[in-house]
DNA sequence: TCATTGATTTCA
DNA sequence: GAAATCAATGAT
């Protein structure tokens, strides 16, 4: 029987989530009853209202207000017009912070693993914790990882540009 | 390096 | 209302 992880795993810092996320076991349930297992390869942290690169910096509005809920939701939000981004909220309830689920094993990339899962805005507000057809369970028992900077956020400035929140498995 | 693409946010 | 913005990808 897999095992998800628990609400308490979910409300601890995003900077201890993300990286835990790794090696972790991606579930997809299908309409059909297809289950598809993937594994977690690489993460990004998004931190509370001072982290210019989290969409909650701007403060609470309609898109951003499921970060600042409690941690296990799933954050979906299109980017460039095209593409959905996999994000998991942390955290306590009132801090915004996310995980963005960049790349899973064998789909390298955050818009392309939202387009093989076939994940879109329905998504949005899902609790990992409950939801049927996407969660989280069990993986690797024994991972590595390295750190290093964030993708996308040249708007950010550079105390948020420098900062080591993308971790990778190795 | 550039076009694509549309929800969200900001400015009026 | 209209205009600008954008956590990416694939083709050139």
């Amino acid at each position: 029987m897999e095992k998800r992880p628990d609400l308490n795993f979910f409300l601890q810092d995003v900077l201890i989530v993300a990286p835990g996320l790794l090696g972790k076991t991606l579930v997809r349930v299908y309409p059909y009853g297809k289950k598809e297992k993937y594994i977690i390869t690489e993460t990004e942290a998004y931190r509370g209202e001072e982290d210019k690169a989290c969409h909650a910096s701007k403060g609470r509005t309609k898109r951003t207000e499921i970060m600042y809920r409690a941690g296990s939701y799933i954050y979906i939000y299109l980017i460039y017009g095209m593409y959905w981004m996999l994000n998991f909220v942390t955290g306590p309830e009132d801090l915004p912070q996310a995980v963005l689920i960049r790349c899973i094993k064998g789909f390298d990339g955050p818009g392309k693993l939202t387009k093989q899962l076939a994940i879109d805005k329905s998504f949005n507000g899902e609790n990992l914790i409950t939801s049927e057809r996407l969660y989280l369970s069990d993986g690797l028992s024994d991972i590595s990882f390295k750190t290093t900077t964030r993708v996308g956020i040249d708007y950010a400035g550079e105390d948020w540009i420098n900062k080591p929140w993308r971790f990778i498995l190795i």
